[in-house]
Formats: structure tokens, C-alpha cells, sequence
DNA sequence: TCAATTTTGTATCGCTCGGTATGGAATGAA
DNA sequence: TTCATTCCATACCGAGCGATACAAAATTGA
């Protein structure tokens, strides 16, 4: 698979690279993480970088597109659970587990990573959200194909789960730990068609 | 209460000024809004912020200790309710709106303003996580004054509703509209003991 | 062995950031 | 009128930002 290189051979992975990149963003944010921070994580120097990824916005959306495949399998995972509530309950404790793992940052990239539109018109911010509702929506379907109670709206179902993953993760960030997060959980659970 | 003032009169209204600080917080979060898009806000000029203000992190937390008095006193009144219930119900649903207010930024600015620590060691972040921990206490407290069935925790009930509005706040910034979140509340409230 | 090609390290670019020095303008007190 | 005091406006500071120019180093193909 390694295509016949002509020039002077890469001096380091990039998808390794790419992991250090996630956690750096995932701790300061897109406008917080500065090239410095960044490429002294990625273990490179800057022209590096630009060889690689780009700029720093193409390094961020690499790095969120990694970080859906890997860091949010879990979430496609629950998706095969053969009942709405299993979907549901598995979706969300997986999801606590994630958002408290100690080897990693507290909280969730596609939070974490900014909120606000800073000094671009809210691009990042943007392309966050999109990516958030594009998970919202992938639940969504998966809860119609299954029983649900006549009057249930999928969709509004599917919302409501992600508005309490989202809280979740802004509680987690904030250093709540995951056992108060899975209290959050059973009270969250109740509202749930069983 | 003017007191009689030696020098120059100030030239501008120092809450007016807050006041249009607090959106462009709202909008930018701390990090992203500059002293150039906070002082052409504000009408002033940098020398005049500094004076008034002491500096940007002091200015913005003046900023959110305004919104927290005027944009956030629904959540004082939501709390004079008489019944558990009616407390979470009146607080879901006047935040939702104060979420998708037409005339101002969407989602809350204790949010928007800073997840993430960014070139500072998540201070801005932590003075709002401390803050909005501080409503839920607060919540918290109410609740448990009031009618729970027996083994329902406030804390833990305190902190399920907080966690759906800060869901909400995520999704209102992303452009969810006000249906919607109410919608996510009807089903936040069946968890809700009535 | 040499040209072609690609990466790497250094040093730097122009720009914007938060913050300030300075002098003039506007007021109250004497 | 004059002084002391306070505020406003311009112009600027050092630092850090994202991004790059350039040449040495490392590889492949001829």
C-alpha cells in the first residue's frame, strides 16, 4: 500500500501526530491551541505541519474527522442494540464513560473544541454543530426503525438524548466525575419509552 | 447618588457599555472577541475600557456578573414556584426562551463565553463552570425544600436539570429553534417526579 | 555518481493581540 | 483665571499569532 516515494522519506506518522494533535484541541480549543502547542505535541516543526495537513483549520477538521472514527466508535456501537431504551442506555453510558476517561481530556472534542464563533465568522463553531446534529441524526433513524410508542417522534426523541450527552459533556468538562454523570443518566433513562 | 466628581465627566454609560459587551462575549466567547470588536462595540476607546474596567478578563467577568443579574433572573423567579415540578417546568421553559431570544445571541453566554482553557490555563473556563455550579446549588437547595418522593436526591435531580439546559444552550447556539427545545423539555420533564 | 524530488530545521515574515504613554479637552474648586 | 483632576483620542509598545523562504539533508531513479 505504500506507494514508491520519490524524495526524502516522512520522519514521523501522521496519524500518531494526529493523535496528539486531538488531545491538544480537545484541552484548548481551536483558537487556544496555538501552532506552538500543537506541533511541539506532534513531536514537528512547522513547515512540517503545513506539509502534512495544510493549514491549521484543515489540521482541525482532520483531526475531528480521527476523532469521530476512533474516539466515538462507541456511539455506532450502540446504534446495534436491538431496542430503543438498550439504544439509548448504551449510547449514554458509553458516552459517560468517554467524556471521564482518565488517560484523556475531560470532556468531548466536538464541545470542547469552541462553542462560540471567535475571530472567523463562526466557521469552526459551525462545522462543529453540523457534525454534532449529523450524529443526532444517524440516532435518529436508527430509533424509527425500531418500537417506539405510537406518538413518539424519533427525531424529538433522538434530541433529547443528544441535549443530555451535550450537558454531559459540558458537566464532565467542568470535573464532574462519572458517577454523578450515570445518576444524571438514571434520572435521564425515565423519560425514555421502555 | 452622583457623587460631585472633580475631573472630566465620562462620556458614556458604563452598564450601556457592559451591556454591548456582554453580546459580543456572547457571540465571540472571551477568546475570540478582541479589544477592537469590544471597544467599537462599547462606543469607547481602548483607554476609556481600561479605565472603566481594569482589563478584558475583569471586564468580562463584570460582563457575566451583569448577565447573570438581568439575563438570568427568570432562573431566581422559577425557583419561587411552589412544587418540585413546576420549579424544573417554569426553569426549562424560561431558559429555552432566554436561549432563543430574537434580539440577542443564541444559547447563553456562561457557555459560549469558555469551555475549553485556552491560552490561559482554563481560568475564564473555570470561573464559568464555578458559576453555573453555583445555579445548580442553588437549584439544588430549592428542591430540597420542597415535595420528593422518598430516595429522590435534589443533587442529583439539581444537576439532570441542569444538564438538559446545558444541553439546550449547545443546541440553541447550533440554531435549534425554540419548538425544539421544547420539545426536548416535554420529554426531560417525564423524569421529573410530579 | 549525479540530477530530481521531498522533508527538515532555522530564521523570519506581516499581522493582530492585549495593554499603555502622552498630550489635549473638559470639568470643579479656589 | 488658574489649578488640580479626570477623561478622551492618537499613536504606539512588545509579544505572540499563523504562515513561509530558504537551504541543508535524505531518499529514488538514471
Amino acid at each position: 500500500m505504500t506507494l514508491k516515494t520519490k524524495g526524502r522519506p516522512r520522519g514521523f506518522d501522521a496519524d500518531a501526530a494526529l493523535d496528539r494533535a486531538i488531545e491538544v484541541f480537545w484541552e484548548h480549543g481551536y483558537e487556544g491551541a496555538s501552532l506552538t502547542d500543537l506541533t511541539s505535541a506532534m513531536g514537528i516543526n512547522r513547515p512540517s505541519m503545513y506539509a502534512a495537513y495544510g493549514n491549521k483549520e484543515e489540521l482541525f477538521r482532520r483531526a475531528v474527522a480521527r476523532y469521530a472514527e476512533h474516539d466515538m466508535a462507541y456511539a455506532r456501537a450502540a446504534l446495534a442494540e436491538p431496542t430503543a431504551y438498550k439504544v439509548i442506555e448504551k449510547f449514554l453510558t458509553a458516552n459517560a464513560d468517554a467524556l471521564t476517561r482518565p488517560d484523556r481530556p475531560a470532556g468531548c472534542l466536538s464541545i470542547q473544541g469552541g462553542l462560540a464563533g471567535g475571530s472567523d465568522d463562526g466557521e469552526i463553531a459551525q462545522f462543529l454543530a453540523t457534525s454534532r446534529l449529523a450524529g443526532e441524526r444517524a440516532l435518529a433513524e436508527r430509533l424509527a426503525e425500531l418500537d417506539l410508542p405510537a406518538g413518539t417522534d424519533p427525531a424529538a426523541l433522538a434530541r433529547y438524548v443528544m441535549t443530555v450527552s451535550e450537558g454531559n459533556a459540558v458537566h464532565a468538562a467542568a470535573g464532574v466525575d462519572r458517577a454523578s454523570l450515570y445518576a444524571t443518566i438514571d434520572f435521564a433513562l425515565r423519560a425514555v419509552p421502555a
